[in-house]
DNA sequence: GTCTATAGCTGGATAGAC
DNA sequence: GTCTATCCAGCTATAGAC
């Protein structure tokens, strides 16, 4: 037996994910990139799909639980943006937000690999949504902000961005430095007290009671 | 000649992009789609990348130009979401950005595609720029706003959470719904006025300073 | 402009030797 | 577990009749 086929197989699709999109992968292109014989897919993994879903689940645990130590020590929102840009430089080079771009665009009429790239997103967003609830708890920003929305939202952006790079790389990186500058934003809201909490929920009940009358 | 076969081809391309994902496009099914012989892809546009480069471009211009007029009412953050909540419905029965999502993904190694959809991101953005630049003209959020970024990172979110409807709805429209609610938190701060606006360039050339030292 | 037919290729997947 | 060889479906693209 080589040196674990099975996960030079897991590398090699994430590698020919992230060089050829979505659209580049095939069984040959997949076991040429993991320097292994194209029938050995079908032996340990049945088919294809299956091997999309396995690499798109164990690239999601490996780097979820490699960025959990990291945000469980995230307790402000400068420290925040301090985190979120270390993971972004880790991102560029392992790719695995590309990756999960592109497995969710070649999904649809892929059912297990549906399964597995719905899983992937919930991952992130849980742990995106951890940081943010214990950020937000006691801030007047908990006011307007519905915690496991924004984790959503965040997700669904970054990887919109992600896939934005491989067009237009300079768009992407305006976005993100964008999104970088609003940061300042949220620490002044953040810091301003008990004062503007209850000025913004009267706003917000206001605002509700016009869209649903 | 049949009632117009390239319009039935470009309109085809959509409905197929859009029913199977990138991965479902070729030559065979588009055509199905259009209700026309497939030889005839070739005939009017020489190749499967030329036409999704053709439907690429030929429905960005139409919706962004629907839209135009729509977005130029706009002279407040109340009316901007307003706006938004009509284009959201609307792009659900069209689905241009979920097409543009898709082609995104497909766009590596297909040069003509890439630029179309680039030049696609680009159109969508000036929109986004011209209505956001609008808005914060004299607001304190123009301290922190990059314009040109944010119009992109908007850009980039939508398509996004486009994508992430295709696997998980729920999640998608949690997202959607999240953003819609800081909406209020913009409208208030751009109810504050001058001594706000220079209480936040003060903190933006702090925090400017702090980064790049 | 449109159709049929088909060349030529690449894809997923399997059989069977080792 | 791994390799070679191969089947067959589906793909792009073209040739040529109408």
């Amino acid at each position: 037996m080589k040196p674990d086929t099975k996960q030079r197989l897991l590398d090699g699709t994430l590698e020919t994910v992230r060089r050829g999109g979505i659209a580049g992968v095939s069984a040959r292109s997949i076991a040429a990139a993991a320097g292994v014989n194209q029938a050995l897919i079908f032996y340990h993994f049945g088919s294809v799909e299956e091997l999309l879903e396995a690499a798109c689940r164990q690239a999601t645990e490996a780097r979820v639980a490699l960025y959990r130590d990291r945000l469980a020590t995230v307790d402000s929102f400068g420290r925040l943006l301090a985190a979120a840009r270390e993971l972004h430089e880790a991102e560029r080079a392992a790719g695995c937000v590309t990756v999960l771009a592109q497995l969710l665009a070649g999904a649809p009429g892929q059912p297990k690999l549906t399964a597995a790239v719905a899983d992937a997103l919930e991952s992130w967003a849980a742990e995106i949504e951890a940081v943010l609830g214990r950020l937000l708890d006691g801030s007047p920003l908990a006011e307007v902000a519905d915690v496991p929305g924004l984790a959503r939202a965040l997700s669904a952006s970054f990887i919109g961005i992600e896939l934005c790079e491989g067009v237009d790389p300079r768009a992407a990186t305006a976005a993100l430095d964008a999104l970088d500058r609003l940061s300042v934003l949220v620490e002044v809201i953040d810091e301003l007290g008990p004062a503007a909490r209850l000025a913004l929920a009267a706003r917000t009940r206001k605002a509700r009671g016009a869209h649903t009358p």
